[in-house]
DNA sequence: ATAGATGCAAAGGGTTTGCACTTGA
DNA sequence: TCAAGTGCAAACCCTTTGCATCTAT
């Protein structure tokens, strides 16, 4: 049974506020500001708690830590700055990822990552 | 200027031997085979001189330890099979991915995974 | 001879876990 | 009440680094 505690409660509301994938330490970083005494445990703890339960998805970009995001939004992929090393979620998808499947194979999923640099960090 | 050490050689032979992309680990213990006193600082550095030197790239798959492979191949992505957890290089590519990219932001480079099953885990 | 490379062990950084204490239901 | 959750610190795993020793050139 899974309790409500003020610590998943600030968690909760912190990927509410912030709406793009977080690390770990990001979490723990913004969730501080409300409970200064949170500890990186609880985070991690927390994080696979809410994935668990569906309420967060863990977001894979490659050479990176996992990033978590909240669950139930359509299909997306992600553009990853590399000056401020922020994921941000991109909608629509490209055609052409069965005709690069090697004969024999199943194609299940597919990961795309857009690289290069966000419009904030362009502006510096 | 880089020498020429039986480490390295051993090393370079692992890659030359096995056609895919090898985690440090994976080098490591191949290697050991022929040298079994190799460390691994040794497999770390060769992987991050002879990666410098344009030898061998880096490739990085979302949620995995990045692996590298031998350099010189023409623009490519991966194949992760969910069975056996190899990747496996496919060509081509895809349209289109200007247009995921928002607006204001740089598109300077992108990563595209495959997910499925590959055709020897389909036998089984 | 000597700068580069190696092996070992220690140090880092991120993640997980053991344990005693706290707290929500 | 009392199991679930928390904080702390130690443990882990992977990767990097310092240092004395070795070796290719």
């Amino acid at each position: 049974m899974v309790r409500q505690t003020k610590q998943r409660e600030a968690i909760k509301n912190t990927f509410e506020t912030v709406d793009r994938p977080l690390s770990p330490t990001e979490v723990l970083e913004i969730t501080q500001t409300c409970i200064p005494t949170l500890s990186v445990a609880t985070v991690y703890r927390a994080l696979a708690t809410l994935t668990e339960a569906g309420w967060l998805s863990r977001v894979e970009i490659p050479g990176e830590a996992s990033r978590y995001e909240r669950s139930g939004k359509q299909h997306h992929h992600f553009f990853v700055c590399r000056i401020c090393d922020r994921a941000f979620a991109v909608h629509g998808c490209v055609d052409g990822l069965a005709r690069m499947t090697p004969t024999g194979f199943t194609l299940e999923a597919h990961d795309i990552v857009l690289r290069g640099v966000c419009s904030e960090c362009l502006q510096d």
